[in-house]
DNA sequence: CATGAATGAGCTTTCATTCAT
DNA sequence: GATGAATGAAAGCTCATTCAT
């Protein structure tokens, strides 16, 4: 297969996949809009679930690429200042492919479809065994709390991460695309969730250990 | 429509819009399970959407008078006993109706299917507004920073609700279904996050402030 | 079955009929509006086709009654008087009873489906058979010419019948219902068809005979 | 689509539409007869309504070809020779395309069906346009009597059209299809047609130029 | 390898008719 | 007689997948 008409399919695809999930994605559509004879797709892709995993993992590669730089030096940060990092090149990473996005949230969102067992049956972490890794180190430099629930945290603010990306999506929709107006904002809104995984809401300190 | 039937279709098809979402659904396989005559479906529902609807309806009223014991005395909770509480609650009514939980929940994660659009037509408010009614109290209480943004810890404390049901459904899912261990366990996890929403996860005390 | 309620289901089937002929005519919309049970529909009316010929009969007889005054004296007026006539009262009767006539014209039309065949088995006669009776009478009196194909002319006579009230629903539709204004019109409309039917529309006379 | 296949879709679908009508007609019964799939049927044509309105079209420019000759030399013939020769040649076409017949006839009857609209949408012409022009052709030459109402006359003697090929239709059915027996049977029916039209049936000569 | 016509099980929905109450 | 819930065959249409060319 060529460069050039995997690189078309992908585009198309993933595209395809953002706007209607994995079910009611049309393998019509795509050949369709990549100009294709459905009988090169199947040539090129056993069948729909076929591209489906292999652009899941493309996608995957792509972001670990994307925010692999904030793991070169994974000592020189603290905690919360790695998951800001984290949180804002995950934003900057949706802004920069919101279609790219839109479908790995698809399957975040979509644990229970058949497709997701057959994702991880091939091998592929989710992000949130990064934050299990992350916040094991964390604990172990006691900048974060030792009596939290490991899997319970990290699946949170694997949540979380998710959730600020959505909200991102619906609140800049329609908006200009000024590229600082974008960055104020959305650095702003990162800063307070960090703030928030950190300190919390609350308006009293915590418990009986500020006096320690 | 006799109430038993009415039960029956209610049962299997909240089951079936759970296991497969609204799109992949089957009215077919509903009335089979039914084992009424497809013909018959029609006289109690318009279409699949109608029933849908219905359904929604009949499980945010459900859901409502499940929790609403906790609006009684709104005031005399203060912002995170009562969060706690909603959590709890939910988590309960999740764990009592699994299946209620995961439809309610494909409705939560599919904003942008057009279905979603016909739900908000019809009146129906999403959990997402009661956090912001809440929040504005608390904070006019002095029981929150006043400096967050009401719309965004909102929608992640919402993001949260689901999170923490996710969690535990993953979880609990083929564990004997032993009430006690859950509400141990769940009690626990609900306790950590309320802890986490309140005073996040740092060791460290907010900022500057703790010595004003 | 009441008086009452047989004129109810008549009226309201004959408007169903009129408005989507047989095949598409529902025997759910007129229960519907009838506010009666299906099941009693079904206790007066052995199917929708029994109902049909049921209607068609008393439409028939309906209209018959209507035009008959005109046959009281068949002797004193001559074939052209007497088909103005009748075409007058056809369009009074179309004008009073739209459903009714929509109905018969539907049948009309559609004399190659199975029912149209139901219907002449049951012994209804129409409209031709009267114009052929008054043809040869006329013929006989030397009103009209004895080279005519009987059957092609009572035929197209017929045919001419339908098609002046189809003008005039086509063109009084929306119109405010001045009766004057609507007699004054069709008047003209109708002598205008009589007129085409005794001397045509040529300016030239007839063949060598002008000069007898 | 290969010629031969389109052929065979065409012929089965006209003597479908042609049988049943447009709503009765069934697409199943048409991939059935054909002995093709459902699914390439879709492939071919969007809908039932699309392949309607592709056969309309067909029939419209086929019968539009078959009289066109006609038109070739407008100027030489008189309006009365005109209209014989599109009754003729109408009656021929019907003769050898019985089913294409049928069906425009159907689509004639239906006026107020929503498909007739869809069609006119289209930009198709019907039958009495032409006449309407023909006809004012005619008066100008005062071959026609001018105190007629154009669109009335035109209608009627669209009907006529109309009426004279479903009278050619009745009586000729089951009869052996003696080529020459038809010709001069209908020759002589469309002459007393044209008669009628031209003359009238009266036996008197037309109001006061009679005595001219 | 490329093609795209062919496939057919599957979908949602309709509606005249029946029959137990 | 009245009722209306129950029926199920049949409709129009979709779409992932195959395979002969």
């Amino acid at each position: 297969m060529p460069e050039e008409k995997r690189q078309l399919i992908e585009k198309v695809a993933i595209r395809e996949f953002a706007a209607f999930g994995y079910d009611k994605a049309g393998v019509n559509r795509i050949v369709e809009q990549c100009k294709i004879a459905k009988g090169s797709f199947y040539q090129y892709f056993e069948d729909k679930k076929d591209l489906f995993l292999y652009l899941i993992t493309r996608v995957g590669e792509k972001k670990l690429k994307f925010i692999s730089p904030i793991f070169q030096n994974p000592g020189q940060y603290d905690f919360f200042t790695l998951i800001r990092q984290l949180f804002m090149s995950g934003i900057k990473f949706a802004a920069d492919n919101p279609e790219v996005t839109l479908m790995g949230n698809w399957m975040f969102k979509n644990k229970s479809h058949p497709i997701y067992n057959e994702m991880v049956d091939m091998g592929l972490k989710n992000a949130q065994n990064i934050y299990t890794g992350l916040l094991e180190q964390a604990i172990s430099r006691s900048e974060v709390r030792a009596d939290i629930d490991l899997n319970f945290v990290s699946h949170t603010i694997s949540s979380m991460n998710i959730s600020v990306i959505e909200y991102y999506f619906q609140n800049v929709k329609g908006e200009e695309p000024d590229i600082r107006k974008f960055d104020e904002g959305i650095i702003e809104t990162v800063d307070l969730l960090i703030d928030f995984i950190k300190y919390g809401i609350g308006t009293q300190k915590k418990g009986g250990n500020d006096n320690d």
